[in-house]
DNA sequence: GCCAACGTTGGC
DNA sequence: GCCAACGTTGGC
């Protein structure tokens, strides 16, 4: 059996927050219409961890965990005309966006900001730290995953 | 709200 | 396949 990797997802809390996913407990991870953001979400598996990341907030920086419990599901905005995501390319037979769907695992007692992650972690550890990177979806190595937990 | 850093699009 | 124009992201 594989080992658990894991990852980091952002979502913007005015749009979708931790506590969103807590009421809600499980979640379509859709939006995402970038392709290497969207080839991480293919790798995905069963089990995967995933921080939770607040962007675009202050502060910014990690507040929780999720659990992938779907993967290889078709983003169902590329389909829907009224959607900011809609994809007039793509179509049912062959969709472009593919996504996971996520639980709540957990919101962190001690959320680490952006900052204390700079702090702690080079940009060869963590991507999401790296000068200028816009990702929404990145891999976390297991021993920097270990290192936020007890953070955390 | 600003704007730098990226990513995408489309004419050629 | 180049690259200018345009759109988006996301910290500040």
């Amino acid at each position: 059996m594989d080992s658990v990797n894991y990852w980091l997802m952002k979502s913007e809390p005015e749009v979708y927050s931790i506590a969103d996913l807590q009421q809600q407990h499980e979640t379509i991870w859709d939006g995402v219409r970038n392709y290497q953001a969207r080839n991480f979400l293919r790798q995905m598996q069963l089990g995967d961890l995933a921080f939770f990341y607040h962007s675009n907030t202050n502060p910014p920086g990690i507040v929780g965990l999720m659990r992938v419990v779907k993967i290889g599901i078709a983003d169902p905005t590329q389909f829907e005309p009224t959607s900011k995501y809609y994809d007039p390319k793509s179509t049912p037979e062959s969709p472009r966006w593919q996504t996971v769907g996520v639980e709540f695992v957990e919101t962190f007692s001690n959320p680490i900001s952006l900052s204390t992650l700079k702090e702690k972690f080079t940009s060869d550890e963590l991507l999401l730290v790296r000068p200028g990177n816009r990702l929404s979806v990145m891999p976390v190595s297991s021993a920097v995953a270990k290192k936020i937990q007890i953070m955390a």
